[in-house]
RNA sequence: CGCGGGGUAGAGCAGUUGGUAGCUCGUCGGGCUCAUAACCCGGAGGCCGGAGGUUCAAGUCCUCCCCCCGCAA
């Protein structure tokens, strides 16, 4: 099938690549516009989806604005009977929605019709929830909410960090949507609406997600942690004083009747500090400001602490 | 050249007005012990990121370069 991709993060890498190993002429590419990242703030850094698609010697177009009608006009020249979205980042507007005759699809790191928006992984995971997957969905003017073609769910491990579910994830989407694109030119897709009732959304995160409130229960803390990762991480003060990042924690189901935030343990096993349910949350790994990201264990060699 | 932090033993850190490079953990050997991640004794392990300069003498002062991290998303 004649496609055109649309994907920035790494997230739409798989999604790309199996379009494209399975045989689909992928016509073009379109991207977010590449930005300054990083340290080199005077220099622009391209999207992990062009680099991809330039490696295949795939045209990229990474338009600033959708709706000023030069994006439509791109697409009428390439005339894709399908477009793929995955984790674009943009909009699409209905005219260009219209524009392929068996239409517009879209990969969705969750389990349709909840966390709709932007960050589906991170907002699952801090929510404490077992379970999430894939939705390959047909694009509706309303955001995530078209109707699904395909679903695959997995279960999300209690200890399970957000940035390998996003692998994970990736690679599950790249898998279902080749699955997708077969059914739709065989003519076999279905399409199950989506219970709007249901809808629930994840919206983008932000730094201010980070600080540790540690009144609040243990399990909900790990899942802070395990749920900002990898940005914009989890952070407190209670260590030295200095706001450090927290990047792992475990749950030894200890007991303690310590203030909350207070450490009541430090040593090879990592630091123990006391939440707001009575229970241990047990950090594994840390970093300092300026240092790189270290073993609990490690830290204290260097800075250690008096319980 | 966007702003800031940092590079010293395998890991994490200290190192004063320049004057024999140290600490905790790990590692190796020995001891104690029913036993141990515990405890005791001993050992090995360093181009102090790199190059140049100042000096009788540089981890430390000066210049340039490399690499890592945070801010930004």
């Amino acid at each position: 099938m004649r496609i055109v991709f649309m994907g920035t993060p790494e997230f739409a890498v798989p999604s790309l690549e199996a379009l494209a190993c399975a045989g689909h002429l992928v016509a073009g590419v379109f991207s977010q516009p590449d930005k300054p990242v990083g340290r080199h703030q005077n220099r622009l850094q391209p999207t992990p989806v062009k680099e991809r698609a330039q490696a295949r010697g795939i045209p990229v177009y990474q338009p600033e604005k959708l709706r000023d009608g030069a994006a439509l006009a791109i697409l009428r020249e390439l005339a894709p009977e399908l477009i793929v979205v995955a984790a674009y980042g943009r909009i699409l507007p209905d005219d260009i929605l219209a524009l392929p005759p068996k239409g517009c699809i879209n990969v969705h790191s969750s389990l349709l019709p909840k966390y709709r928006g932007a960050a589906p992984i991170n907002r699952a995971i801090l929510n404490g929830e077992q379970e999430t997957g894939v939705t390959i969905m047909h694009m509706a003017s309303e955001l995530d909410g078209g109707d699904i073609i395909l679903q695959r769910s997995t279960l999300i491990d209690p200890d399970e960090q957000a940035d390998t579910l996003y692998s994970r994830l990736a690679e599950m989407g790249g898998e279902l949507v080749v699955e997708a694109a077969a059914r739709i030119e065989a003519g076999t897709a279905g399409r199950v609406p989506q219970d709007q009732e249901k809808a629930t959304f994840a919206p983008m995160l932000s730094k201010e997600l980070s600080p540790i409130d540690w009144t609040r229960p243990a399990r909900e803390i790990h899942n802070q942690i395990r749920g900002l990762m990898p940005w914009p991480v989890a952070s407190t003060g209670v260590i030295s004083g200095e706001t450090m990042k927290i990047y792992r924690s475990a749950l030894p189901g200890q007991s303690t009747g310590a203030a909350p935030g207070k450490i009541v343990a430090a040593g090879k096993q990592g630091i123990d500090v006391a939440c707001g349910d009575g229970q241990v949350l047990r950090i594994l790994e840390l970093q300092p400001p300026g240092k790189k990201r270290m073993a609990a264990a490690a830290y204290l060699s260097g800075n250690p602490i008096q319980v």
